[in-house]
DNA sequence: TCTGGGGTCCTAGGACCC
DNA sequence: TCTGGGGTCCTAGGACCC
């Protein structure tokens, strides 16, 4: 049987812990992340009870002595980097998750490393000499054992469960514990009896099935009886770039609902632009005051990365959306930007004119459209200037001064 | 427990093309 | 010329995760 040698590796309460680390004052004390909700909480603000999402004022009456700190995401974010070179240079193959955690992959390591137990360890002391943060890791065979070790060894934990002990580890655990399990199929599995990792184990194919679908049921039947194929690999670029917000209560009039719209795009187009990406599918959410939802997408010919083509689309799908909204109160909004591609190839629709007119014209809108790339992007940027056809989709002849040997 | 903000993946119908 | 199948894209919604 193979060797437990996938390490997951869990920052401990990550955002509590670097505002802890950053202020001495914060350490041992209960510390909430967040002011309106619970974003995140200190070890000791959750030994009396605080959860994430949890109220503010619940937390306060519940935790009085809490100390209370705004996020700050920026500092989260360059913790974050710290310990992922940490991770970088622990294993070949780094497969990030989130912000706080990710699987590392350390087979083949024994001889210039040590043992994955020993890998575990040494990883868990740079983490907190050099980053100065807790976390904890679970190793195992399979990255879903892996992951349950990790939470089974928090806090400030390191838990190893070896192959031939997997069924004892996995099989009295809730079924919740299984990646892909939430509050609707707990339900649905509470009613046929099934409560525990084990119980799921020994279910009948079939039976699974006509409650939760075939492709849920071979899913969760493999992760109940330890095999889980997928390998550790690198994650591949984000698929999109959101914000949303939520409304203070009563304020929903037209013109709030636009500029809470303008500031999202505002947020999510610039750090599209900071990623050196280009949006072409734009989406927006919505939430109401009886808590239904609803999305409105659409699908921009080419891709961009401008503030003003961005708002244009969130506009019209708002304004779609305006039976709904009127019916209903708008409690939230997002923004989000989809099917991304890198934004190296910069596309801008500029009129050219009726189509009699078309050739000699076309000329000047061309050098109209490289003047304004040069002048946002800076000289030397453009390799080649060329036209697609906006309706057809489809390059018209590229011109005649335009260069093509790029 | 009445709800933050950031994401991923899956399903399913319809449009459209060959 | 009322009829098949396959593939892709778009859109809406839902479940789930940290």
């Amino acid at each position: 049987m193979t060797a437990a040698s996938i390490l997951h590796a869990d920052l401990d309460a990550f955002y509590a812990s670097v505002e802890q680390r950053d202020n001495p004052k914060l350490r041992g004390r209960p510390v909430i992340v967040g002011s309106g909700v619970v974003l995140a909480s200190s070890y000791e603000a959750r030994a009396v009870g605080i959860y994430t999402t949890m109220s503010g004022r619940d937390a306060r009456r519940i935790c009085p002595e809490a100390v209370f700190v705004s996020p700050r995401m920026e500092a989260y974010s360059e913790s974050s980097k710290a310990v992922y070179e940490i991770f970088n240079d622990t294993a070949p193959v780094v497969e990030g998750i989130s912000i706080d955690e990710a699987f590392l992959d350390v087979t083949g390591m024994e001889h210039i490393a040590g043992s994955p137990a020993e890998i575990a360890a040494g990883l868990r002391r740079r983490v907190l000499e050099e980053a100065k943060l807790p976390i904890s890791v679970g190793v195992a065979r399979t990255k879903f054992l892996a992951k349950v070790a990790s939470g089974a060894a928090k806090p400030d934990g390191l838990l190893v469960v070896e192959p031939d002990a997997e069924v004892d580890f996995l099989h009295p655990l809730p079924i919740q514990a299984l990646w892909g399990v939430g509050k609707v199929t707990t339900r649905k599995l509470n009613e046929m009896g099934i409560r525990k990792v084990g119980d799921l184990a020994s279910t009948s194919r079939v039976i699974l099935a006509s409650a939760v679908g075939e492709s849920s049921a071979d899913h969760l039947l493999d992760l109940a009886n330890g095999r889980d194929p997928r390998r550790v690999k690198p994650r591949e670029r984000r698929k999109s770039i959101g914000a949303q917000s939520a409304f203070p209560r009563g304020s929903r009039s037209g013109d709030q609902i636009d500029s809470l719209a303008a500031a999202l795009v505002d947020r999510t187009s610039k750090r599209l632009r900071e990623a050196g990406r280009a949006c072409r599918t734009v989406t927006i959410s919505m939430r109401f005051g009886d808590f239904s939802r609803s999305t409105r997408a659409h699908s921009l010919p080419f891709p961009t990365d401008s503030t003003e083509s961005i708002l244009a689309a969130v506009r019209d799908l708002i304004d779609q959306s305006r039976p709904r909204i009127e019916e209903k109160e708008l409690t939230l909004i997002g923004v989000s930007l989809g099917n991304l591609a890198r934004a190296d190839t910069v596309q801008m629709e500029l009129p050219i004119g009726e189509q009699e007119e078309r050739g000699g014209r076309d000329q000047a809108a061309l050098d109209q459209a490289v003047d304004v790339v040069r002048s946002r992007f800076g000289d030397g940027v453009i390799k080649r200037a060329s036209m697609i056809d906006a309706d057809q989709g489809v390059p018209v002849p590229t011109l005649p001064d335009s260069d093509n040997s790029a």
